[in-house]
DNA sequence: CCTCGCTGCGAAAGCGCTTGCGCATCCTGT
DNA sequence: ACAGGATGCGCAAGCGCTTTCGCAGCGAGG
């Protein structure tokens, strides 16, 4: 922590060292400079390493702005949820969110790129100014407006789940959700379900929608009626109305004796409200859902779920993007298998 | 979204479009359009207008890298939670981090600065390659590998909380922990206690200093013996941890009757070590602490807590920071003024 | 009629790096 | 002994902007 200080007068703001500095201490251009630090170019062995060293002891750090200016790169990533502004819950409550990030940023960094985290909610001032070479978005939402202002960007894009209103040459990351869909189906017939009801939201993500379709071909091989139950909101559900349409499921004429909620928070109202109504799970209702806030575990019985794997989805999104970056070859979809994690809320 | 199209062969990768565009199509020079963008210069406001219609019309975002290093000024601003690395809790699954973050980043971009949120665990290829103007590092722990690093960025820094090792000089904006520690005190002797400890943690974070001076000094002035009990961990505890040092309090000859944790984890455990062992809160002991993590208001009973207004520091570390940048003179700490929020746990 | 200040605009010099290429020098084979 | 390639390094042209400064043109004051 004692750095050099007999610079002489107090400085008043010491000017940046730049390669130009490097250069001259080395006696060499400052070409040589750039060439020696990056490992490019054709240098002896002993010119790399001198150079190295002179530009350690003159404490010299590359430019990035320079760096970037000149090379046309700037590795840097961003990483955006596009979940609406006004949801009464931030992408980092959940679980599947924050561990996706964090594999992505894992990988990103050891590729040599840094990652950051855009708030959801960011508009033209940060999509105009961040310097980009290419951007990962999460769970890309029917109508976030900020998605033409990323694909305006003009850099690359992974998105992780597929874009409503994508093009069909995106790069994208995924689940296969149609099977995963099905094996919950099957999962919980074979626990002893006999009718299976789907609850998912009335205003369909993509995601939402794979789901449905799935259920519903699988109801109909099975020459029964696909039962749905959708509650009246989006994805910004709050918990009393999660809670409202679980109390509205179990009241109904035809209850099922088995649900796949596709919110966690959902499969959790339920179980509450199945308390409250004296319906036991798993006895009288088997009750699955997707992992998400990692609230499964904890709830009572535990809930049955099925894992995505974030962070196979996210060190997939990242791996994409950068080797799309570096102009490796790459398939432009990929997909990421699920597992499902059996809990007392399955078991009879 | 139809842009010109006529470019002859299939564009390959068709070529971004610059000032030179610009100014060619307005017929001017590239200094009038950054002029006419920017609004400086001396210009008509006719001529200006025209230049940005041309702009709008060819869809022209100005190259933000080139824009950087023209002007010297990047118009980033990032934010790290100063945590360690191997904390078994993230700083997305803090309330009070996650709040401070968004209120800075509202007033960040209110002000025209994108904020990015960099992992705490970011290394080199983050700090180096991150063009940016300034940074906010929230509660700066005592040897933390990465606040060399920023440091050596050269730019200017804004801490939330006090750097154990800072300069005297650094941008801090803090709550007033001595006052704010005195004023629960206060309130537990209000609220009918005898003899009040104070549970920390072994490894002292400044923060826990300052409030266990100001409970060392409050406890002399009323001829008490301070009763302290530090839980031998440091902020990356766990629940055990936690769960540990609270029997061994209850248990102890000298049990206070009041307690104020300084993390809120601590205070859970607290609570639910009293009720294992039938001692009542609030009736035969009392508990306050900080607000943290949001658990406060559902535990039972509801904690009394010290609110730090992570809000308001939020707010004022990006004021103070961007001040700085932009040469607005600034006093170079700001106190953010706490309150306490009574709830079961300290009401008899 | 000449000077002066003001107005509207453009030329050009960077910002600090990367990189294509050219120029010596040296080694190798014949 | 000499051509030809390999090797070590530097020149200079950018990357796409911002910004300083200078240059005309013009109206007004003396």
């Amino acid at each position: 922590m004692n750095g050099p200080s007999n610079d002489g007068a107090r400085s008043v703001r010491r000017r940046r060292i730049g390669i130009k500095d490097v250069a001259k201490a080395a006696g060499v251009s400052i070409t040589t400079v750039s060439h020696a630090l990056s490992g490019k170019g054709r240098l002896t062995d002993e010119t790399r390493e001198r150079v190295r060293r002179v530009a350690d002891d003159l404490g010299y750090t590359p430019h990035p702005v320079a760096q970037s200016l000149a090379s046309g790169r700037t590795g840097m990533i961003a990483v955006v949820v596009s979940l609406p502004g006004n949801a009464p819950i931030a992408f980092t409550q959940i679980d599947y969110y924050v561990a996706l990030i964090n594999a992505a940023t894992r990988t990103a960094v050891g590729r040599g790129y840094a990652l950051v985290v855009a708030p959801s909610t960011s508009g033209p001032a940060t999509w105009g100014r961040l310097p980009l070479d290419g951007v990962i978005v999460i769970d890309p939402a029917d109508g976030d407006p900020t998605l033409p202002m990323i694909r305006g960007r003009g850099v690359p894009i992974v998105f992780v789940g597929r874009d409503p209103n994508g093009l069909p040459d995106d790069l994208v990351v995924e689940n296969d959700r149609a099977s995963a869909t099905r094996s919950v189906l099957d999962h919980l017939v074979d626990a002893g379900a006999r009718t299976v009801a789907l609850m998912g939201l009335r205003t369909f993500e993509s995601f939402t929608e794979d789901a449905l379709a799935a259920h519903t071909a699988w109801s109909e091989e099975r020459g029964r009626e696909p039962l749905v139950h959708a509650v009246d909101a989006d994805s910004t559900a709050s918990a009393g109305e999660f809670r409202a349409g679980a109390l509205s499921l179990l009241a109904s004429d035809d209850r099922p004796d088995a649900v796949f909620c596709l919110y966690e928070r959902q499969a959790v109202e339920l179980l509450a409200a199945a308390r409250e109504t004296g319906v036991d799970v798993p006895a009288e209702m088997l009750v699955a859902t997707i992992a998400e806030m990692g609230l499964a575990a904890s709830s009572h019985p535990g809930l049955t779920t099925l894992e995505l794997n974030q962070d196979e989805l996210g060190v997939a999104a990242a791996s994409l993007l950068i080797d799309r970056l570096e102009g490796r070859p790459a398939a432009s979809v990929r997909d990421v298998p699920t597992t499902i994690t059996i809990r007392g809320s399955t078991r009879r």
